[in-house]
DNA sequence: TCCAGATTTAGACTTAATCTAATTTCACTA
DNA sequence: TAGTGAAATTAGATTAAGTCTAAATCTGGA
């Protein structure tokens, strides 16, 4: 199980001759706590409660940095940003009623075929997002689905 | 073939006592048109070179409207709504050198396999995006992929 | 042709995100 | 432990996508 760390964040920044400043660290530490899929809006009020003159730019700047790096992947659902401390390769699950982003495992759908795409083109990684109702909201527990 | 056609436009306007404007005209004939994905603000552009007084405002209601009547599906991709004419289902490529979307059949990546869902959600329909190089932007063409 | 209601328009407003310039802070070195 | 310089932070301005509003204008049926 991949997921962003404080451990690697240490090492990278040592690497590259960064600072581990205290902002950057609790939105890091808010990240790697986080089971849900966040805003930056949703970090950056997180992150103020403990650091409370923490700005909108520095926010922006940490997220942008770490998902260069690859600790954390940008999720887009519905035009806004979300970010996801989950490395592993996985899906997402977005419920029309509450609108959470669930992860969804690679393995609990089972292995997807080969295939070939006729356009000549090169594909080099791809996002599959379900979208339905989450268990909150559904109203009984339907599992089986034709993919 | 499913695809937005003007005369499904003309019967959805007649049922519903609505109107049918030539901006509207304009704006579902650039679409029919379209075989890549626009944004709005191309829509707009485009829009106004045959009326130059058409303004955003139009555009994005009437985009609105086509998208709720599911006439159009709106694509997002890196944040910007993108809009697409092609109402069979299927899957979507995008370049990550030249940024264009293209549409991938749904059988020329061959039948999925069934699937259960651990996770008690009710799956509706599901969004596949795949992502690497275009035949254009490809240095050669390799095809194969395994998903 | 008339008319009511639907639609359009320009521009103000909102929200997410980026940019900027001045200030502050980190972390290395002596 | 203090000094230093680059890196980072801050508040606020700016940009871009999209929505909202109120007044003016059209569409299409009678």
């Amino acid at each position: 199980m991949k997921r962003l760390t404080q451990q690697k964040v240490e090492t990278m920044v040592r690497e590259r001759g960064l600072k581990l400043t205290p902002q950057r660290q609790a939105i890091v530490e808010f990240l790697q706590g986080c089971m849900n899929h966040p805003t930056a809006d949703e970090i950056f009020v997180a992150v103020n409660e403990r650091f409370p003159m923490t700005s909108r730019a520095t926010v922006y700047n940490t997220l942008n940095w770490l998902k260069n790096a690859g600790q954390v992947l940008e999720v887009f659902e519905g035009g806004v940003a979300r970010f996801d401390p989950n490395l592993d390769p996985h899906y997402h699950f977005v419920c029309r009623a509450c609108g959470s982003v669930e992860d969804i495992d690679l393995d609990s759908i089972g292995p997807l075929p080969h295939c070939t795409l006729p356009g000549r083109q090169t594909v080099e990684s791809f996002d599959i997002t379900m979208r339905g109702l989450c268990a909150k909201c559904a109203p009984r527990p339907t599992v089986s689905v034709i993919l």
